[in-house]
DNA sequence: CGGGAGGTTGAGTAGTATCAAATGAAGTGG
DNA sequence: CCACTTCATTTGATACTACTCAACCTCCCG
């Protein structure tokens, strides 16, 4: 939507990718980076699909991007999302198995992609990147099994005062305290694992708590404390 | 329980090593395994517990082991399992932060422990074992994440007939089609994430559907076809 | 034989899903 | 600028899954 998508060269690739990962030579930076292989991709844009077999990953450079597996019934299931900083689909890349989730453009991206030889060449030449990137995969571990554990031991109601507080951490707050993200009431209920009426109702209730003030898909977090106590969350 | 609990020599932890790890040299073994660090653990040992700030990592040499979180009213969800060739715990012991599940035998077991920078050293020198590592950890993220949508999006009674069939794939049949895995109604209540009544009700309808048969804790496999339609296994 | 853990069964109910329909918002083309 | 389409949101009514609580049973072990 707004105009601050333009191009980045190589070396804003590079400072933003140093975000991440922090121990790559310069010699490295300019192996896995290529002005060319960035890409601007526009809202409901597919990325990859579940069962695609992959020949690269994607680095996000700027936007977000949803990552989710599709149910029996086509229903979304919101795994986690990417913003910048952050790479997707790596997993597949290196195992070269099929992707297991899919991926979709939620705000306006710029993604960067990188091919498996080149990913794969820097495992081999860097351990220190090995260790970033086993770590990384190892906190998305930690945070699966966490959803595991919340998903299938609390309602439905704490689940979704507990995304807010997660999307809150995740995107922040603006000035006036409304979520810095955007998403349709579907996609919340695909994130909390529940029907879309259940996230209206539950959100038309937690207004009248007192908990949040919801103005669309404007939704400012007025009482935090309750909303942790609600979710469960400490 | 049975008596082919004697301890293993470097050498058979080593071949039993090698199965997950196949890029490892004699020199890096004989890093890895030390006979004294092995230790026979009775079920319902605690191997570590979520908090733990862990210093190494345990590679199973034999038995079973549970993973699981804790929830809200103490309530165990189960992760998954851990058997012969497997290793638990890396996750902390890699990223020095504390352990966010907690592991316990189910069933009598032989483990090694592998101190942390032995671990790190063995990433270090050799990328063949980074990338190995980083397959499995996406491996189990691909399943956590499976597990995700199944938990968000099936009935308890799907997921149940799901499970069986993954300790079916896991554990393997006897002779007379029996799991070879044997779980109190808890634990597979913990599994699926639901109460235990409900596990009990719904096995005895599997049973009168025909599907499978009760003795104790022995369930024997009868109708696997129908089993994966209920669960939704293809 | 008593105690404890695990297993089973029944009744009642809260929490959610499902279905149907109305309303609102955003964009398109005439 | 308005009629029209489409998609998202909201509300209401109803059905049902699965949880909770309570009682009782069963087996095993000391």
């Amino acid at each position: 939507m707004n105009q601050n998508q333009t191009f980045p060269n190589c070396d804003q690739l590079a400072e933003c990718f140093a975000k991440t990962f922090k121990h790559l030579s310069s010699d490295q930076m300019n192996l896995l980076f290529w002005e060319e292989e960035c890409e601007l991709l526009k809202r409901g844009k597919v990325i990859y699909a579940e069962g695609d077999s992959a020949r690269g990953c994607y680095f996000v450079y700027s936007g977000v991007l949803k990552v989710f597996k599709t149910g029996l019934e086509g229903k979304e299931q919101i795994i986690r999302f990417a913003k910048s900083g952050d790479i997707i689909g790596f997993r597949s890349a290196l195992s070269q198995e099929p992707a297991c989730t899919s991926s979709k453009v939620i705000e306006d991206a710029i993604v960067c992609f990188i091919p498996s030889d080149t990913l794969t060449k820097l495992i081999q030449q860097n351990p220190d990147f090995s260790l970033e990137l086993i770590k990384m995969t190892c906190k998305e571990l930690g945070q699966a099994n966490s959803y595991i554990t919340d998903i299938a031991q609390k309602s439905v109601r704490e689940r979704l005062a507990e995304v807010l507080m997660q999307l809150m951490e995740t995107f922040g707050l603006a000035q006036d305290n409304t979520l810095q993200i955007s998403l349709t009431r579907e996609e919340l209920a695909n994130m909390v694992g529940t029907a879309t009426e259940s996230v209206i109702r539950l959100l038309s209730e937690f207004k009248n708590d007192g908990l949040i003030e919801i103005k669309g898909r404007k939704i400012k977090i007025v009482d935090v404390r309750s909303l942790k106590r609600v979710g469960g969350v400490y």
